[in-house]
DNA sequence: ATATAATCGGGGCGCTCGTTCCGTTTTGGA
DNA sequence: TCCAAAACGGAACGAGCGCCCCGATTATAT
């Protein structure tokens, strides 16, 4: 469908190539929030270059994000298989170390001015399932906390992130993390009252 | 030294007043990117009025936050004065909470493009010197593990209000806090290798 | 080599927002 | 009541940024 009609541009690959690249590094040290500008600039292109490519500065934002959970959809597969006890609790490490590098990543899975499930829907979907397939695994396997669902380790990788851009100092954040693995491996807390 | 040379004129201190309770709730609901302009509209008075009470955008969420951070203090001490054990709880809690209601507070504190240790030496000093009372108290107590410290809470709280604000819902949010409570009750966690 | 079409670059438009300016209105003491 | 000082409001300015336009440039088929 969305198939290239014709090939590209020797020019034109080279350059699109160049852009993606550059945003990829881009996004992921300043943010969404960084100018098309200066991303064409790092590029050594002009804005208008950046533009025939992705229509608009959202649309080059996207490509980058689904490349990223691509790449952590992957480790993740591989992780889970190798250790179903673990699984889980790598993934969560990777999310987290991954918000103290892409702070696009944070910004977009905490849904900050970019709504992950309505412009990736697809990919939404796939990092969803695989979430809960690992959660299921980890609690069949008797390391985390039954009562838990995927909702709620979503939540707990947004604020993992949120921590981790706080305190990018990597030792320090290996002080917080132990205690949500803890948190996610202590017994239920059966109602007190 | 800053104080008050003349009272101000009685539709002065009107105006000032309306425009500080609006900017409160208006920072609190749209954080602090909110246009001073909205918040003239809210207040109903010209931009220029809110520039002459306060010199910058910077300076009237300073006063608010300033303001937040009194009612926090206050309301901690109290409860950490009823039950040592139960305070820093009470406190994270409180701060969870806070950080649904007000987005304004959440950025100031998650350093989002406001340095709160810059701006508010005094408060900052006040608050991080409560987190570390109650904090000892708290492990005094045996409620808290005892290899953490005040900027690791302080991390947690960033975290936590992170969440918060991904899902709004207060009733979901208590499916996780209690994670993170566990995880702070946990024994301390010594290392297997 | 040349023509033609694809691509490029960056100046410019339009919009938002912080801040300032100044003609007008309000206040309060005499 | 009257007037000078204080305060008001909103138009206007400047900076930043997304996006578009178009004359200049470059790739490729012949």
């Amino acid at each position: 469908m969305t198939e290239k009609s014709r090939p590209l541009r020797a020019d034109a690959a080279r350059n699109r190539a160049r852009v993606l690249q550059v945003a990829y590094e881009t996004f992921a040290e300043e943010g969404a929030g960084v100018p098309i500008d200066e991303i064409a600039r790092r590029a050594g292109v002009g804005a208008g270059t950046v533009y025939r490519h992705f229509p608009t500065k959202e649309s080059l934002f996207q490509a980058i994000v689904a490349e990223r959970l691509r790449q952590v959809v992957e480790r993740t597969r591989e992780q889970a298989a190798a250790d179903p006890g673990e699984g889980l609790y790598a993934f969560l490490f990777q999310m987290a170390e991954q918000g103290a590098t892409d702070l696009g990543l944070t910004e977009a899975f905490a849904g900050i001015g970019f709504d992950l499930a309505a412009a990736l829907p697809e990919a939404e979907k796939e990092f969803t399932g695989l979430m809960a397939e690992i959660l299921a695994q980890a609690q069949r396997a008797g390391t985390v906390r039954s009562d838990l669902d995927a909702a709620d380790i979503k939540t707990l990788i947004v604020g993992l992130q949120a921590m981790r851009r706080f305190r990018g100092d990597s030792e320090l954040m290996r002080r917080v993390y132990p205690v949500i693995r803890a948190g996610l491996a202590a017994p239920e807390h059966r109602s007190v009252d």
